[in-house]
DNA sequence: GTCTATAATTCGATAGAC
DNA sequence: GTCTATCGAATTATAGAC
């Protein structure tokens, strides 16, 4: 019973893996649940048993938690800098989390859109009205800041524009910190 | 004999611009020809005949040329603010171009991601090289030009984020003017 | 828990009448 | 030039055997 438990369990977190890959590729509606499953190497009912639909395949495999630490007593100056850095790591580490998934989704899946905007001010919002001057521009200074971000992620991972897709990130952050510390706190 | 010719012309005009509203909402694959034809209040197979297949339709829908001038003889400090100005106004009469068709296929359509690197590098680049002062910065700067101005076209029309989504085109360009031209010259 | 078989749609594309 | 009818393929989803 318990070989049989731990088997499904992988089984599981193959399809989600499998999924995970195919959505960040392919995005939303190319992504069958036969090619999920053969990704995974098994039956594509076994998908729709462990995730009922398409849809809830996608719920479970496309999350995006950025993990942002409270960068409240970090010195100010090396905000964007590191806001850079860290979306970086978290992004090219594209096994773990959903992002490509929800990326290349959001442009013809509701429920992505609605997981992006909700990391973007649920999450970045209040970190970001934390160390600004004035709290009541936190919402307009976020969305520029996701602005610059989403524009170097859809450059790096959809268009792959050289310059931007490199695996060095050290250029990125030099080049992009003190954009983003613009849109924070209007000085570099 | 003109009577039914100018009718099938008006046909495929009609054609193409339900094309390019329905690419531009739905992206690639969840535009169907049977939508397009709906749309454009015709048969679905008057799709096929004047455009041959899907991707001949999108092919002609999806064309996106940014008209930009030389901004050679233009005053170096006005460059950035007159880049965003200019391609807002070129993304809200959204009627006249397929923009937002290529912005939402690209994530799934390799033929959209060709046609946008190609407005970046064969239109945005040579212009860019003309004014920055080390021409051999000219992809690097471009590619950064580039992801701000693709991540405003996200957050605007994919996202609808609300302080970049406004009909009110000043505040942004007031904001992202100088983002640009740090992106240029490394100075506001 | 896993797989075979298939239902029910929907799609792009084609053939042919008018 | 326009439309009706339909094909063949692919999809999600379900039913049921093992």
């Amino acid at each position: 019973m318990v070989v049989a438990r731990r088997r499904s369990e992988d089984t599981k977190e193959r399809i989600l893996q499998a999924a995970q890959k195919l959505f960040a590729e392919a995005g939303y509606e190319c992504t069958t649940i036969r090619a999920v499953a053969a990704e995974a190497s098994i039956d594509p009912c076994m998908v729709m048993r462990y995730f009922e639909s398409k849809e809830g395949l996608f719920a479970a495999a496309a999350s995006f938690d950025p993990e942002l630490p409270d960068f409240g007593q970090m010195p100010r100056k090396d905000v964007g800098r590191y806001l850079v850095q860290h979306f970086l790591e978290r992004w090219d580490e594209d096994a773990e989390d959903g992002f490509n998934a929800i990326l290349r989704a959001a442009t013809s899946n509701a429920e992505a859109r609605v997981r992006m905007r909700n990391v973007i001010q649920k999450q970045l919002q209040p970190r970001i009205a934390r160390i600004i001057d004035r709290e009541e521009e936190a919402p307009l200074r976020t969305e520029l800041v996701a602005s610059q971000l989403l524009g170097l992620a859809f450059c790096r991972f959809v268009l792959e524009l050289p310059h931007l897709s490199g695996k060095d990130q050290a250029p990125i952050v030099e080049r992009l910190g003190p954009i983003v510390q613009m849109h924070l706190f209007d000085e570099t």
